[in-house]
DNA sequence: CGCTTTTGACCCGCGC
DNA sequence: GCGCGGGTCAAAAGCG
């Protein structure tokens, strides 16, 4: 049968291209640990430089901390970068700031907030960002200095955890969606979480839940890019292609859990069996397992976001 | 039926 | 003290 060697000889191609596109995925994932790495040790150099030099360095951030008695200034640039990134490195880090509060404002002060810079189609008017976790929205709001709503959400998986999500469109770019995340999650993101995502089409459904409940490989986005921006790089969630990626986390979370990645062609939940949907092989397997094992690190999160973020205010510093 | 989203009202801190 | 504006509440509507 000739069509059998044909299609033997297409899908060894597919592999050959996939197994070169894996090639390359790891490489970028090293150089993004590299950077990562790197990245981390020079915001602990500077912060530790910072904090020896607390009293004069008064220069950029002219509202204080000991201007405790502003919590809404807690949102103001670098200092929430700092913030999360010291409750990051070092939890007693912020203890010389507590002890100089007089006013009952640590909540505020210990809270975690970073910002994390989302692409999304421009088209998608809704303020969904997926991250892993389960929120609830209770509210929306058109704000002064944004023409866009900013919509307010609660994390809706434990009654009890804190965080609060607040996303809002770029002001520069309407296509990426700011989400600026406040406190803590004290339960984990795999706790049934999954590939859930805050979307209407998925709201609370248990099936989705049971997928990640029952594996690690799962990514809280559906993949990452690096845009240019005329202000510089910025790493942003790409969240164009959710549903084609998450048929694909579902499968490999198939994959891991019953035939220990071996492998093995499974049919796609939509019934495509086109190339792309199909993404057999260990290699594949792997680096989801390390890009999700990366990106299940809350450590990894909160400093890649502040990072990033730093790295986007100062550009937008520099370019002024 | 239970959960989420929507949305107007309300609360409260901040600046003047 | 007052008005503005951001954040939250809660009832109603929507959805699976």
């Amino acid at each position: 049968m000739p069509d059998k060697d044909d299609q033997a000889g297409d899908l060894l191609e597919e592999l050959n291209r996939l197994s070169a596109e894996n090639k390359k995925l790891t490489e970028m994932l090293t150089v993004m640990c590299q950077n990562y790495n790197a990245l981390r040790n020079q915001l602990t150099e500077y912060l530790n430089k910072q904090n020896s030099t607390t009293s004069t360095a008064a220069d950029n951030n002219h509202d204080h901390h000991s201007d405790g008695s502003k919590k809404r200034k807690v949102e103001n640039n670098n200092n929430e970068i700092v913030k999360s990134v010291q409750g990051l490195h070092s939890e007693s880090s912020s203890s010389d700031e507590d002890s100089s509060n007089k006013k009952p404002r640590e909540e505020h002060i210990k809270t975690n907030t970073c910002r994390v810079y989302v692409k999304t189609e421009a088209s998608d008017t809704s303020l969904i960002v997926k991250d892993g976790y389960q929120w609830r929205k209770y509210g929306q709001k058109v704000t002064r200095d944004n023409p866009s709503p900013r919509a307010y959400f609660k994390c809706s998986f434990a009654p009890t955890c804190p965080v609060k999500k607040k996303v809002q469109r770029s002001v520069e770019d309407q296509s990426i969606l700011v989400a600026t995340y406040e406190g803590e999650h004290n339960h984990s993101k795999m706790d049934g979480s999954g590939p859930v995502t805050t979307s209407p089409s998925s709201r609370l459904n248990p099936k989705n839940t049971l997928v990640g409940a029952n594996t690690t490989t799962v990514m809280p986005c559906s993949s990452t890019s690096i845009i240019n921006t005329p202000s510089g790089p910025t790493l942003t969630l790409d969240l164009t292609q959710p549903k084609k990626l998450q048929n694909d986390q579902k499968k490999v979370n198939s994959n891991t859990s019953t035939s220990n990645a071996s492998g093995q062609k499974s049919k796609s939940p939509g019934g495509h069996d086109h190339h792309q949907q199909n993404r057999p092989g260990f290699q594949q397997l792997f680096i989801d397992q390390m890009a999700s094992s990366l990106t299940k690190d809350p450590s990894f999160q909160a400093a890649l976001a502040a990072a990033i973020s730093g790295k986007f205010l100062q550009n937008n510093h520099t370019d002024k």
